[in-house]
DNA sequence: ATTAGCTGCTAATACGCATTAGCAGTCAAG
DNA sequence: CTTGACTGCTAATGCGTATTAGCAGCTAAT
């Protein structure tokens, strides 16, 4: 209620009769001015801070050194919404272990205002309360990426980022070689005749899956499909599957290939039996369908974990630019099998 | 890299060529103070605002003016560990939702260091850096909420707390009222003998599920069986259940009923033929036990969202202590069926 | 002609802390 | 006895903004 007004280092310095001067520097004094003061006023001070519960104010801190132990984190889409829960909440673990672990609190930045289309540089730019930021979201907006690549703010994107206006620091999963890998073992598996599902389009994680997948093709598979999308009844899908021959089917997304995994099944046909299935990702819940597909894990945990130590260490010491692609293993699962003969 | 140092007020009004007090008032000054810059000077200072992409700094606004438009949270567990996750992610959902219809972003105070337990009041007390806080976890520490209730800092508990010094403002669930409903469900399918399976302890959560309960035994009901844990091997548990000639079970935790329930079924029994069995609460991924317990529902989404709009009155307005408990809903379930006869 | 009131601004200050320059006192060396 | 070094502190300043008091110039009313 009422109570006291806020503790100032004034007050603890008219309390423990010194200056407010010394009272910081016994908080916080660079070791060579805590040489000169006394262990007995040193201590003196420190009583008073103990028995009043005094805490410096991070903001006026923040005011006069100008930094303040926190980290941004601005996510493209809400954080927390039933459907994405999922696929945040893995990154944000990992973030929150190692800013603990490096004693930093998280500022989650939610975006203005509602409905409207979040934007890092809303008007009211919270953004530099923060000492950086880590961004991440399934769509990125070049432009801002942009200016906070010229901007002189510490940043860290998770997930892999084109050049924009420079390079972004980054740490991804190297879907390019997860993928590359699978395809690979298909191949080994005796699958030549492949087929691929997944959207096209310039976001990095959809072009570095596909860039694995082509460059299996390259070197002498044979695409005989390539589905942008599952339509509703997956029927379709699996007619152009089934006509192209393809032995060995890749899904971007895990809900397409459920889909058509389902639809096959209604129809007498077996994965892997018929056809093999590769999902080109790892869902947190994939548990929950009941195949286990054959897929990559994404080491959302350990991204999330690696891009704040990053950031850190680019807020603390100027570091240069990195960029790291951290490797996504393969899930062996039951939908990938020999072909048949 | 390098770029611009940060702009200032200063600088704006620099090259607008007026003064920095005229540049904060056309950003946020009074009606009375607005309507003494001329249009035209206002115009000039707005449009140096936009081509230089100006942003007044967060800190120093709060600085000054005490309020920063950011709401702590504080868990006294880690939020994101994989296995807790799911208790706090529905919070988080609903806080968030608020937060972001509010505009307010949130601080995720991480607590000190690794390992150490949390406090609020660690030695950085970082949260003073949000307007107010919200506290949730499951187990408080009683002597940090009396020194937040005495204190002037406004904040919100998640879930109902007994007083502390004074009233803790709150939004609950209303576990008696819901544990009541269930038991007197249960006495209206002809159960008259229950068992009670939960710790004791002082937790409110605890105590509210037990008052209820024992309102209903007080009505005439008969409590033929307390236990306080299922030990490891949950025949012991069971054994104690059948011998009590107990109809109906009631489990504080959803584990123990899972366990019992396996037990009961490896031993040929049946619920909720043999007993019905009831869960006092309910449990995101409830789902994945392939049997669907009769509960109650926590409504962890909207108590976020209202403990948020309730702190953020309480930030705004300085509005009075309110304490708030929402209705838990039943959730129909397998698990409780007529008694035998 | 004096006053009152308005307009269009600015100077000055506060917010709470960190930091630097430096003051007054003591003590030892030269 | 002077100088220099060291001790134990404090005064003063800056961080970037919000806000209040008030100044200078003008007009309209008395």
């Amino acid at each position: 209620m009422a109570g006291t007004k806020r503790l100032t280092q004034r007050d603890i310095a008219k309390l423990a009769g010194v200056s407010q001067a010394t009272v910081s520097l016994v908080l916080n004094g660079a070791p060579t001015a805590l040489a000169r003061i006394p262990q007995e006023t040193r201590e003196r001070v420190q009583h008073v801070i103990r028995t009043t519960g005094y805490v410096a104010d991070p903001i006026a801190r923040r005011m006069a050194k100008g930094l303040n132990r926190i980290l941004g984190v601005f996510t493209y889409e809400p954080a927390f919404p039933s459907e994405q829960a999922d696929f945040f909440t893995p990154f944000l673990l990992g973030i929150e272990e190692e800013a603990q672990a490096q004693n930093y609190d998280l500022l989650l930045l939610t975006g203005a205002g509602v409905g409207r289309e979040r934007k890092i540089f809303a008007d009211g730019n919270r953004l530099r309360i923060a000492d950086g930021c880590l961004v991440l979201g399934r769509e990125f907006d070049r432009a801002e990426l942009r200016r906070l690549v010229l901007g002189d703010y510490p940043f860290v994107a998770i997930g892999r980022r084109e050049d924009a206006g420079g390079p972004v620091p980054y740490v991804g999963g190297d879907y390019a070689n997860g993928t590359r890998a699978l395809v690979e073992k298909a191949r080994a598996l005796g699958h030549e005749k492949l087929a691929y599902v997944g959207p096209s389009g310039s976001a990095e994680s959809i072009v570095d899956r596909w860039r694995g997948f082509s460059e299996v093709i390259a070197e002498g598979a044979e695409l005989v499909l390539h589905v942008n999308e599952v339509g509703r009844p997956a029927g379709e899908a699996l007619d152009a599957i089934v006509a192209s021959g393809a032995t060995a089917v890749f899904f971007v997304e895990l809900a397409d290939a459920v889909r058509v995994e389902a639809a096959a099944r209604a129809r007498g046909l077996s994965v892997p039996e018929d056809f093999s299935a590769i999902v080109l990702g790892s869902h947190v819940r994939a548990e929950r369908s009941h195949m286990q597909f054959t897929a990559f894990d994404i080491p959302r945990e350990e991204m999330g974990r690696q891009a704040t130590a990053m950031l850190v260490r680019r807020i603390e010491g100027a570091a240069p630019i990195e960029q790291i692609l951290l490797t996504c293993e393969p899930v062996e699962g039951q939908t990938l099998a020999n072909k048949r003969t």
